[in-house]
DNA sequence: AAAACACCCTGCCTGC
DNA sequence: TGCAGGCAGGGTGTTT
């Protein structure tokens, strides 16, 4: 569900929340998540039980709970939301709604909860987390400064479709379906546009996705269906998306309906007249 | 090595 | 009202 837009909206909602308390208690449904792995269960209670959250940051599409011990960095709790995933702050009497799958009992009476309906989610505790493949395959933060000279290098070096590119996390992260295509059409790029053929245009698209993630943020995130922020809250970016879900809409550029195709088995939609082959 | 595809899972919406 | 089919913003592993 959440791209880096909306992953950043729940890091913002849950800091307050979180920085400051010490985890008293984990608790897991033992359902598998992503790929039918389940949660480690031993690993996480060793991590959290007793550390304090000294803070919450983002990486991609990744959530990093930082955790401290005596002042002393010990380990991260690394979240991915996948399609479903959302966190709650509840309070411990709260009941604990349908798809929960990880509790963390909080010092100050409340409980932090993972829930994920279609369990594509993942959730792990380690003293050091960024050796991980998950995290070390990473390419560049989409919104970290970018070198435009390294991306236009890397756009040549490839054949696949520019919107392939641009998914691939290994290449640039945090991006996915929405955002990809808002900022193909912002920057007038075809989704089916050879990576290596976009290259004289690394800096404009940088651009464009710089706006268009920097725009989702400052609305909170998309709430196509159902993303809501830590504090329970939907986004409003759905009304400021410019192709996405917009299909026989006139573009609001030059008129031309807005186009829904699909590609690697994802909607795409762009503008056919301005986004020109 | 890179690109294309299948797969993981539930919920919701559409059309019959 | 029920049911089948299609669709969904995620990543990963396998095949080509």
């Amino acid at each position: 569900m959440p791209e880096l837009p909306e992953v950043e909206t729940v890091v913002r909602t849950l800091r307050p929340q979180l920085v400051g308390q010490t985890i008293r208690a984990v608790w897991s449904s033992g359902l598998p998540l992503r790929m039918r792995r389940r949660v480690d269960e031993a690993a996480m209670r060793t991590a959290c039980i007793g550390a304090r959250v000294g803070a919450v940051a983002r990486r991609a599409k990744y959530i990093l709970v930082e955790l401290e011990r005596r002042g002393r960095a010990t380990g991260t709790l690394l979240i991915h939301l996948g399609m479903t995933g959302r966190l709650r702050v509840e309070a411990r009497r709260a009941p604990k709604a349908k798809h929960t799958h990880v509790v963390w009992t909080l010092s100050g009476g409340n409980q932090l909860r993972f829930l994920d309906s279609r369990r594509f989610g993942w959730v792990l505790a380690a003293p050091d987390v960024h050796g991980l493949p998950e995290l070390a395959r990473l390419g560049p933060d989409a919104l970290a400064r970018l070198d435009g000279e390294a991306f236009a290098q890397g756009l040549a070096k490839s054949s696949a479709p520019i919107k392939s590119f641009l998914l691939d996390q290994r290449r640039i992260a945090g991006l996915g379906n929405i955002y990809v295509c808002e900022a193909l059409f912002r920057a007038r790029i075809h989704p089916r546009t050879p990576a290596r053929r976009a290259r004289g245009k690394a800096r404009p698209l940088l651009r464009a996705i710089r706006e268009t993630l920097e725009l989702g943020i400052a609305n909170c995130g998309t709430s196509f269906r159902d993303f809501v922020d830590a504090n329970g809250e939907p986004g409003t970016n759905l009304d400021a998306l410019l192709v996405y879900g917009r299909t026989g809409e006139p573009c609001q550029r030059c008129g031309t309906p807005i186009r829904r195709s699909v590609d690697g088995g994802r909607s795409t939609f762009f503008c056919a007249g301005c986004q020109r082959r």
